[in-house]
DNA sequence: CTTCTTGCAAAACGTTTGCAAGAGT
DNA sequence: ACTCTTGCAAACGTTTTGCAAGAAG
């Protein structure tokens, strides 16, 4: 993990103030805005699924074939906007991780193991616990993840069927 | 994932029983009792870390030379006992799962990002509000898995020297 | 004696890296 | 001009698989 400084910080933001705001990170840490970081961006704040390296790139192969982008820029790019807080993962089991804008509102996730959906939630007072818990133990939180795993409400109606 | 009857359900047990239990299982799907199941299950049940497939590989050549367990029957008994709901596994990143025995009292995990120690800990306000969730969103769960990272107490003091 | 399990080696999979060519500043 | 980034292909580490030999029931 390299460290790049970022002022990115957990809110909901228009794309303009999204780019703008990359734009100054890329510049601050001496990196350069190319069309391959741009598209990726871009796909990444219109996309509402969370996306695999691979849907990423299948998805840049289809809006922009003409890039040729590498599925190796795809992934330097993913673990820049990671480090920079732009995009968190999800990670599931050993194969994959999924990413997602990270430039909204915290929530954490329901995961559907019949049909791999992912349902977003938030509860204040699992929030609120996790502080108490961190502190109670001495431990700095950085970033936390729940994720509740089950069968969602259309996959129980299929299997009633 | 291969669908295994079990009759495990989280609670916290004496090795006798889990093996008789476990001994039960393997015969109502009509599975063998190998040296090698037995010495992964004693190994997981003895170690109060959370281990690797490599570690417990590791561990295994150590302690049993002479059945020379290779890295697939690792692999393949770690599937099944976590599809009997024997262990569960945390994964990490796009690299790798950390295994643990599951028959003890359900809890959650405070993961340092510096030494990679993980802490356990139980909170009954979170469980609850994990049901209130579902049933409010007509999920019906199965499992679920939360994970703090930060910084532990050790960790944070040398970083003040 | 039948079926399941094993170890091995090879394959598969997702991810990372070295490098020379190319693009951004 | 200089430096960073890219695409490609090769390398990497982890996990899975096919198969013939071996062990369990």
């Amino acid at each position: 993990m390299i460290h790049v400084t970022t002022n990115f910080n957990n809110k909901t933001m228009e794309y303009e103030e999204l780019l703008n705001d990359f734009k100054k990170l890329l510049k601050k840490n001496n990196l350069k805005f190319t069309i391959q970081r741009e598209v990726i961006l871009e796909t990444l704040y219109n996309s509402d699924e969370h996306l695999t390296p691979e849907d990423l790139h299948h998805l840049l192969q289809t809006k922009y074939p003409e890039l040729k982008t590498g599925i190796a820029t795809v992934y330097r790019t993913l673990s820049l906007l990671e480090d920079s807080h732009v995009v968190t993962s999800l990670s599931f089991g050993a194969q994959g991780k999924k990413y997602e804008l990270g430039v909204k509102i915290h929530h954490d996730h329901l995961i559907c193991t019949e049909c791999g959906k992912i349902t977003e939630f938030v509860d204040e007072e699992i929030e609120k616990r996790q502080h108490v818990i961190t502190k109670k133990l001495g431990f700095k939180m950085t970033d936390h993840s729940m994720q509740i795993y089950g069968i969602c409400k259309e996959c129980q109606e299929k299997e009633n069927n």
